[in-house]
DNA sequence: CACCTGAATCGAACCGTTTCGATAACGGTT
DNA sequence: AACCGTTATCGAAACGGTTCGATTCAGGTG
């Protein structure tokens, strides 16, 4: 039926062994072999059986891929976990690896579906772009011996064990909040993603270190957690606004950005003039009335350097974890402050 | 090394190939004898090679995706894509089908990738979730005999011949069209899709079979084609706005929308009280001011049936071409008119 | 009791590669 | 002319399953 290595072989006139050498480069066979061996693929339209070549040599030139967002419908985490593919795709297709999707619909079926895969021998290994460390399938993972490259810092007590990438979110909160209070703002509102994210805790000291810089006072009641949803980020800052004042937001997730503004719209609070803003970035935060000041913590680069550590790791090179550096996009949403701060 | 179906054999003290009927639940196996294997399998905590099993069966469980959106940056066709692709893992992960992807980054390359992947039998078909019928691979996929399914109707020339799922375009620009016709509008704007794409006919067709539904006689300088940017969106409103009135429109893609909203911004009109207006349905549309109406056009069914069909393809089950169907979603940016039209 | 039938099991071939130890060919030394 | 070391090629054994024709065995029948 299909055109095999025997037929090619046939026609360049030796034997099987000699055209693997020469379809795969080999060194030791002579160029003339090589190239009839070549020419013979082609004029028979050869392409080598994948199915075969995988089990022969014991692997499948396939990453499998973990991705949470196929459960989720918000756009900003699709544009994120986008983001995120496609630096991983670009990573690996120049290798010719390829990229299968395990989608987190609920753990338990993940973890038979990774039992299965992992000790099946269906991929060489794994990335995991899921968020928090309550990872039931990590066991399985181990077990299995693949090699996997998370995305997002594990806790502390694992992170030395682990091959990750992520951004330094101390530092991303940070800058974000040693922006606005550079500016003159002093009150500044922290929405938090749940603390059940590992880096949601490297925020909140980020935050709290920008403060202590400028020898700012925390105040605990403008530090608040949120789903990361509209309506969980609209609901906390609605909670808020009669209670205490400030004079700026950070709400470094863009779909709790958006909540938040809508809340602060509801409370007659304009953005900038009365509130300051920033968040996460991601392209709708260019078109937003007005557009809104942003940390790009660049979703491409994360997924480019698991995918590239997961390589290096399969072929056998040295590799590190790897912190992805973030990058202040200035925008309209913070403004001014500086002459009439302390309101 | 790892463990085989040899090794459950041997301790089940069964032969191979009784061993492989019981674990696949072959039926003249006796259940006696399919329990002790069971059991051993278990015991020995033993997993099919997938390697092994592609190639015998000559076949690998796994479906294409060729997604453009790879490619793509902005969050609408992440949103839409994320949805799609929800869709058809749905169908395929109980089936035990899993998802490679594919990118579309150029065509060339796409066309050299297809073939290898498409003669070297990596996967068992394709599903396209490209929008247009410009497909220089296509012919690559119909040389290797691969199943494949479209989301998108082909043109004329070729629906017969092949297997897609769409909507049916005529009917969704007629209906948005009608809602508006039917709450007084007369002056109805019209922003199309690029030509390129088959649907941008059909969407074209339905609001000019809505028009003559109610007595209303086109005005072709209302009709208008950008592409499906918010930059494009913008740009032809915003050149519009000084010529003609209109006093409602609809814009079937939600990123040129964005852009419409911005240029009736700019000039001005509010909506839903100068203008209404009607999109395709997407989760920013909630959340914008006003909440936007809209189409939605059921993503998650599309790729669900897209998958449900390769499917029955692939198990020789016969089957055909669907159409999916919409659903308007009433929302804040249609309102009134009733009384104060034809302004 | 020999024969037949059908259910259950077995053995071996096969899927299309890669890999590796063995072999052949060849030019250069002694 | 025998020997040796390279270099290029070959043959056969994996890889770990599935499949299918052959075989065994038990029970029923003439």
């Amino acid at each position: 039926m299909a055109v095999t290595i025997r037929d090619v072989a046939r026609r360049a006139g030796v034997s099987v062994s000699t055209a693997s050498a020469a379809l795969n480069n080999k060194p030791f066979v002579s160029p003339q072999t090589r190239a009839r061996v070549l020419q013979a693929a082609l004029e028979l339209n050869y392409h080598v059986n994948r199915m075969a070549r995988n089990l022969a040599m014991g692997r499948t030139f396939q990453i499998g891929l973990l991705i949470p967002a196929l459960l989720e419908h918000t756009f900003s985490a699709s544009h994120f976990f986008n983001q995120l593919m496609r630096g991983i795709y670009g990573a690996c297709r120049p290798e010719d690896y390829s990229l299968v999707l395990f989608a987190v619909e609920n753990e338990d079926d993940l973890t038979r579906q990774m039992t299965h895969w992992a000790h099946g021998r269906s991929v060489d290994g794994f990335i995991i772009t899921h968020p928090t460390w309550e990872m039931p399938y990590r066991e399985v993972l181990e077990q299995s011996g693949l090699p996997y490259v998370v995305i997002g810092r594990p806790p502390d007590k694992d992170a030395s064990r682990v091959l990750f990438v992520d951004n330094d979110n101390v530092q991303v909160a940070y800058d974000a909040t040693a922006y606005l209070l550079a500016r003159g703002h002093r009150r500044i509102l922290f929405v938090n993603g749940p603390s059940r994210y590992t880096y949601a805790h490297d925020r909140n000291e980020g935050y709290r270190r920008a403060l202590h810089t400028y020898g700012v006072p925390v105040d605990e009641r403008l530090l608040v957690e949120a789903e990361l949803t509209f309506v969980d980020g609209y609901r906390v800052v609605d909670a808020l606004c009669g209670q205490v004042t400030f004079s700026a937001v950070v709400v470094l997730n863009p779909m709790q950005a958006l909540g938040v503004m809508h809340a602060l719209a509801k409370h007659g609070c304009r953005v900038p003039e009365d509130v300051a803003a920033i968040t996460t970035d991601c392209e709708m935060a260019k078109y937003m009335h007005p557009p809104l000041t942003a940390v790009d913590i660049q979703p491409y680069q994360l997924g480019y350097h698991a995918a590239t550590i997961l390589l290096q790791l399969l072929a056998g090179e040295p590799t590190a974890p790897r912190i992805i550096p973030h990058a202040l996009v200035e925008r309209a949403s913070t403004r001014r402050m500086v002459a009439q701060a302390h309101r």
